[in-house]
DNA sequence: TATGAATGAGCTTTCATTCAT
DNA sequence: AATGAATGAAAGCTCATTCAT
């Protein structure tokens, strides 16, 4: 019955903690609330205490990888500097940011259908305001001449995401090459192909 | 109570279409049995008549998807002519197939972890053969000089197909681009940013 | 497992046989599906079969009472001959019908609350009307003279159906006096209390 | 977060009245512990200090209402007169009593399946008690001529008191007639039906 | 006197699947 | 080839109650 999650760890923190993991592992319909408890080391009861219910849980975790996104990127976004240099520090962050929290992404990824349709709404409007800023740097590059413009800028963001989204299907730490590693292909890769 | 799906096509066809849809809109967890035969016209006697179980009707639509592929692969890879000729062909197809056939590919990529394990290897083993497929055609690139050699050929092929999956995400059918315009623009990308 | 209830009854009279006298017994919510199901003898996914939900075991209960008891209104209130013998009928027969019937009445009475607020609205709507009916008798005997007019006939009849609820608290077979003999006696003071 | 319920009323107080109101409104079982606490401004670690269990909430409410009818009825019954006069006074009381706690007198009748069978069995011999302190107030009245004889003393009370427990199906304050007009009304029936 | 985190048992309901017909 | 009644297991959730503080 006890389980591998510390016992002195706040029991809110290591529910999110447990359903994250198990998520990321066997999906959110495939993951019972019995064994998110049990790996917490709790009842369900607790979990009701914390959680107005299961679907409450996922939203949580949304929240977490909403709220990492737009910090990373106002960071890098805001800094001074050439803006093919912030683009390149931007995506090369948001990949070690993605692998350090693969799980998290994995879920935002894989579960999105699974949330209220409000709260879907809501994520999706948040993630297109993510996207909006990535492609705003984008598009001050292609009218700074830095960047080609024959290829729509909202169209580079979908691609380059799409790459960076992938991860969880494929990036191991376990494997040959870290997060930074990548980060810095990909960048170098989407940076060539918006060379003019 | 009769559905949408036409009496007279095959019903073991109309059940697969039916459940193809519904996985895609609601996840295959989130549709019931109840639901794809009533979608089909059906009862469930006749749905287990044509299908082992509900994991039977996923597991043939992750057959379909696989051969689907390896087919288009195929044709491309080939065809004689430049490599880079080639790669952006099978570029521009693999994006114009997927678009074409978007609710298998959403399912493809959201529903693996419903697959039994040893199916879920097996699709696993059949995908990474086609990404391989890919892979060497990028190989063959960078050792005739084509592509450029400093990124591992198998980071392009994650990367590029990361943005293929991920076309599930955004494109719609009404949207500003067809599907071809878009295989086109991200083969654009591709090509661009393995240039030597 | 197997219980009382006869095993060639269908299942549907069978489970609504057994949930009346469960109900009558302990309530509606002190009353689990379960234990529906077992006294009827087969299992929950039957019950689910042939009813919507427990609160729609309920509502079939209540569609019964209603129809039973406006089919015998109707009865006696069509019938010819003085307005007084007329009310007397209907009187000893609501009574014998209300104690051969008594789990029904005693659910009618005391599990109103439970159901859907719109449910509650049509059971209450049809009962009025039920007494709208019975009350038009006694306004008939009023003009006609043969009742006092000093009361009204709305008042009349709550009078004496709360009498008729409450033999759910009080009456049993069992007791000195048959449904018969009870009608009689509270017709007999109904009609008393009625003459002018 | 704070109730309606005024915060300098003892809390015992608030904690019963609000459950006297939540249990008629909604049922005994249909009214959750954390919906008296929330109503009232309290914790449930409170109301467990004030009560020993939900249940216990419940049986003060029928101690409250057998004490109150007690106690009116012996008013009554004591006092000199005419025994009509007696029973007219004490009928009227017991419908004024009745509609100004109509609350109490819903839950009487609609939650006694929900105490505790020694409860129950205590509060029904109460009941019983007070019915045969009406019921022989009648049969002095049948022995003295005041009353017609042909009808058992029990059963006039089983008829009368159906009526009065009828009203918290149909009583409103908002409604026509005041509760001393219904007694009013009540009391003439029953002593008209009475006439020997 | 009162809090609120946590329990544990039980609830209604869903659902893939089976099987006699 | 197909029906639909019935199963049995498990799911998410609620709730009265306890207890350290």
């Amino acid at each position: 019955m006890r389980a591998a999650a510390a016992r002195d760890e706040p029991v809110r923190r290591r529910l999110m903690g447990e359903a994250t993991r198990l998520f990321a592992e066997k999906g959110f319909e495939g993951t019972s609330v019995q064994e998110i408890v049990s790996a917490a080391g709790v009842t369900k009861g607790a979990m009701y205490h914390y959680f107005a219910s299961k679907d409450d849980l996922l939203r949580e975790i949304y929240a977490r990888v909403l709220r990492l996104q737009t910090e990373r990127l106002d960071r890098f976004a805001d800094t001074p500097g050439p803006v093919a240099d912030r683009v390149r520090a931007a995506a090369v962050d948001v990949i070690v940011t993605t692998v350090e929290n693969l799980d998290d992404f994995v879920i935002f990824f894989r579960s999105m259908h699974q949330l209220a349709p409000e709260t879907q709404k809501a994520v999706r409007a948040e993630r297109r305001r993510y996207h909006e800023r990535f492609r705003d740097l984008v598009l001050e590059g292609q009218r700074a001449g830095a960047f080609r413009a024959d290829v729509p800028a909202e169209l580079v963001v979908d691609y380059f995401f799409g790459s960076v989204h992938h991860l969880g299907s494929w990036f191991r730490a376990a494997g040959p090459l870290t997060g930074r590693q990548v980060g810095e292909h990909f960048a170098d890769l989407l940076l060539a192909s918006l060379r003019p």
